[in-house]
DNA sequence: GCATGATCATGC
DNA sequence: GCATGATCATGC
């Protein structure tokens, strides 16, 4: 190509790129890309790499621009709830090679050799429009703060740890904080050899979560509104060698076996117990107050970015937790037009979650324990049978089975007697609460229904998560 | 006593 | 108005 920047230069390479903002691919690179056999199809990041930058599709190990070792990303945006652009995806950052990692040290990991130094590209995503017509909104250059790098180091190695255990198949994106193991390819079938395991493995490539993509555009772009408290400062008060997760329990323990009662008066809390979601506040002011030493009104960077969601659990007597659990409701329509590969059900399965215990003793809640966990990539295929059932009852029209008397409604949706982990029950106001369907039930000819959601099994929980 | 359907309370 | 987190009601 000619010399529209200084390869030898990172100052030019990231000027040439700055000059993409507000542009599309189209007009950024002229005509070239049509008379350059452009069929339609590609990707994104493909053209630009060859069309502007005028660098050949390659699939090296190192970064695209060698010599100042800059590796091109680019990536979509949507708008949010608040008008901002956050992330539309995860960010993937190459293939794992499950074949070769294994013999890698982090720091000498072809990943790290890569990935070390972003460029980044990000595009307003319009399902509407040509790609060569989405807008360039945000281009900036990327490196990890060191705090940020050890806990990419340690997924970084828990990703290799499974692979050198022979069980590259039962990785998942939930296994770690910021830098996960996403699926990738067509729909997942994509099956690659693992070097200890004689099972083949879903392809799966790095990538950074969809939430810390977005702490990267807000530093991008000096655009963070959020003030957040960091369990990391914290941290290195203790022992800079243990991890987020290690010290969060670590900070927990003291508080193990006291009351609710108890923790409300050290916290200086007011109990309203009548309010349904007092524990799970209670449970928020002492993770950030009393465990954390930060402000009750922050939020905690690393459980935003590692995408953590703290569940609290009541705990009967017998272990078994007093209710199910519940996620948001999903939307018929949406869901029918949803592969699972990105679909809201296996985002909520492949997550991180941080389980806060309490047990009821002698009408007390008591605080049991705390426990970081995710699910197992077994059983999160085992619960995509109870997704598919849905899909395809949604999609017949067949969710009412019978209406009594009363005209209490049961449907054919995928029961917890049936189900070891999950199952679907409603999860609205009441029953005039409701989303469209797709076509008329076949029943009752009804066009919309009461919200459901996925709920996960109280006895899953018990047996699976709390007493493991 | 549990599974399943239905609804409540709060905060943003 | 809705998402979130949770509990209630009933019949088998």
């Amino acid at each position: 190509m000619d010399n529209k920047y200084n390869a030898n230069s990172i100052d030019s390479v990231i000027n040439y790129a700055l000059q993409l903002k507000g542009k599309t691919l189209r007009e950024a690179c002229g005509n070239s890309i049509e008379s350059h056999g452009y069929t339609g199809k590609g990707n994104f990041g493909q053209l630009l790499e060859n069309f502007y930058f005028g660098i050949e599709r390659n699939s090296r190990a190192e970064p695209d621009f060698l010599k100042v070792g800059l590796e091109l990303k680019t990536s979509p945006l949507k708008i949010n709830r608040k008008g901002e652009y956050s992330s539309k995806e995860r960010l993937v950052l190459g293939i794992i090679n499950y074949l070769k990692v294994h013999n890698e040290t982090f720091e000498t990991s072809s990943f790290w050799k890569k990935n070390a130094h972003l460029l980044l590209v990000f595009y307003l995503h319009d399902k509407h429009k040509d790609l060569l017509d989405y807008f360039i909104k945000i281009v900036g250059s990327w490196k990890y703060p060191s705090q940020d790098l050890l806990q990419i180091k340690r997924d970084w190695e828990l990703i290799n740890q499974k692979i050198k255990e022979g069980k590259a198949h039962e990785l998942s994106e939930g296994d770690t904080f910021y830098l996960g193991a996403c699926t990738k390819g067509s729909k997942g079938g994509n099956l690659r050899k693992q070097p200890f395991s004689h099972v083949q493995a879903p392809q799966r490539a790095y990538s950074l979560k969809q939430k810390y993509v977005n702490h990267i555009i807000a530093n991008i772009t000096d655009s963070e509104t959020e003030v957040y408290g960091k369990i990391i400062d914290e941290l290195a008060k203790v022992d800079a060698s243990m991890s987020i997760e290690e010290v969060v329990i670590l900070k927990f323990e003291p508080f193990y076996g006291k009351s609710v009662l108890e923790i409300a008066k050290i916290l200086g809390l007011k109990i309203n117990n009548k309010a349904k979601n007092y524990l799970a506040k209670l449970t928020n002011k002492l993770i950030t107050k009393s465990i954390l030493g930060i402000e009750a009104s922050k939020k905690i960077e690393e459980f935003e970015k590692g995408n953590i969601e703290v569940k609290t659990i009541r705990l009967r007597a017998d272990n078994l937790p007093k209710e199910n659990i519940s996620f948001r409701a999903f939307n018929y329509n949406r869901i029918i037009n949803e592969d699972w590969e990105e679909s809201g059900f296996k985002d909520i399965l492949e997550r991180r979650y941080l389980f806060i215990f309490y047990q009821f003793e002698n009408k007390q809640l008591i605080l049991k324990k705390v426990k970081f966990w995710n699910m197992p990539y077994l059983d999160i295929i085992e619960a995509k049978e109870v997704w598919e059932k849905t899909v395809q009852i949604i999609k017949q029209g067949n969710i009412v089975k019978r209406v009594d008397k009363n005209g209490k409604r049961f449907t054919n949706f995928p029961k917890k007697s049936n189900h070891r982990i999950s199952h679907v029950r409603p999860h609205a106001s009441n029953k005039y609460d409701t989303y469209p369907l797709p076509i008329a039930d076949v029943l009752t000819g009804e066009t919309k229904y009461m919200k459901h959601c996925f709920w996960l099994n109280n006895n899953y929980v018990k047996n699976e998560i709390y007493l493991k």
